[in-house]
DNA sequence: TATACTAATGACTAACTAGTCAGTTGTCAA
DNA sequence: TTGACAACTGACTAGTTAGTCATTAGTATA
């Protein structure tokens, strides 16, 4: 588990500088100091790598905008934080930013570009939600337009200090990025993007999760971490789902508990989800 | 030379599916129908049709919008046309589209980085003018803000239509995009990139292109082309580059001859900006 | 028809790749 | 000390890659 955990953030760095592809097994077990067996005791092959890759920092990711979207009760605050965690997370991880935006789309692996649309779409719609929030129905014919305004920023800016180091006043940007955001919001009176043409290419993916699925994955997250509160916590949602005893606010006080565990975010999202904090 | 361009066609198809690295040297013969040998008689390597692919659709681009703009004498539709015409370019080379989105940073060869970076300070360098002259001095201090919100936009909105190809209302997209930098242009108060910020990024590339590469470039081009009005022109040119006898606007007029050539549209962008149109 | 030249071929090399597996090492408990 | 077991190794396979070059096909001129 240590060991997978070397691997993936070596991995990483070759990946951010010279992508999936030109990055061979070889170079990866190098870079760790191990073997190319012990490589494959960890993944099974090199695509389980890139795929764990991206599932580990897009839930994390989504986890974090979202837990903070949900959880800012001022909206006046709400845009701020929104921009504040997006930029915090891509400059913390810059690694697995420049992936993201470099390798986005059709690498060449059918796989990948499926998971990371789902992802995207996942984004979207903590977007949608926001945007809904702040603006109510005033902006129903110009949200989609907003979210990909929204979303523009989001690329341009982070490249600007993803791929420069340069110093980054973070506060600065946000507060930037929340004016023009509200200044698109309020006059914006020709969208471009309507209901119909997001219908048209929002056909695959985005397939809701079961409770067999949250249970599999709270089981495997049971058995991943050292006895905690943690996994208490984990095993009492596990019986919450299978069988409803707990108040509502015994609940949100067991996700609470795991709320900021590694392991634990996304387990934590689905289940926020699911009982509908 | 009809060879090259055989190739150059049938790799883009390729790598626009695939990505650079992943498409081989042997399937892009395979798909043109020729040898391998036949490949390296017109490229001395992978890597320098990559550089060709790029400089080709590059400065056809650049050159395209940098037109647009200068010869839009009516402010008013300046913008419109500026959005126009990119995307419209998008939507004709779309398989460029999709790479230059792509592979636009350090995939591995430094020197693809470089011309793609060099490109993309061109581009600014068109859009910072066409600000400029649309708002004058007043939006000096968001100048640059401005120009990255232009880039979101073309960067999201160009991967709605290139990912999935939907059918593409032009005008509506132009309108609607011109309305949201109209927007932003007028009511930005917080500046997030400032002159200091753009200075620290700015260093290296962007030199300028000297009278002695310019003549190289004519001297390649009129060895390229058949007899025509656009060689006689060129001839002419690089006189008048030699030794001014003739008149601005003859000059003019010779430039409006090459300008369409597909050819000699990148000399007719070095040569209005040498001689000042 | 003979000659000279260029265009084109594809088997070949050397260097890489992902993934395997027989064998080695280290670490415990008995 | 012995035995059992898991962790680990790196030489190995089978395949792909970019790039080369002796050979051949095609064409134009004398």
């Amino acid at each position: 588990m240590i060991k997978k955990q070397l691997i993936m953030d070596k991995a990483l760095e070759l990946f951010a500088e010279q992508g999936f592809e030109a990055t061979s097994v070889q170079q990866i077990t190098a870079h760790c100091g191990i073997s190319k067996g012990a490589f494959y005791l960890s993944f099974k092959s090199k695509d389980e790598l890139i795929l764990a890759l991206i599932d580990h920092f897009m839930t994390q990711f989504i986890t974090n905008i979202d837990y903070e979207v949900k959880n800012t009760k001022n909206d006046g605050d709400l845009l701020y934080k929104f921009y504040y965690t997006i930029f915090d997370s891509f400059h913390k991880h810059s690694d697995f930013g420049k992936i993201l935006i470099k390798e986005q789309m059709q690498s060449f692996n059918e796989e990948f570009i499926l998971k990371i649309l789902a992802y995207d779409q996942l984004m979207e719609k903590v977007i949608l939600s926001m945007v809904e929030r702040l603006y109510g129905e005033k902006i129903e014919q110009i949200k989609y337009d907003l979210i990909y305004c929204i979303k523009g920023f989001m690329k341009t800016y982070s490249e600007l200090f993803l791929f420069h180091n340069l110093p980054l006043d973070l506060n600065l940007l946000a507060e930037s990025l929340v004016e023009k955001t509200n200044l698109l919001a309020k006059h914006i009176t020709i969208p471009f993007i309507s209901t119909e043409l997001v219908q048209l290419f929002k056909q695959p993916t985005q397939k809701e999760v079961t409770k067999e699925q949250i249970l599999d994955i709270i089981e495997q997250c049971i058995e991943e971490i050292a006895e905690s509160i943690e996994k208490e916590s984990l095993i009492l949602l596990k019986q919450q789902l299978l069988e409803p005893t707990l108040s509502p606010v015994l609940v949100k006080g067991l996700l609470e508990n795991i709320r900021t565990h590694p392991h634990c975010k996304w387990v934590a999202y689905l289940l926020r989800n699911y009982f509908g904090f």
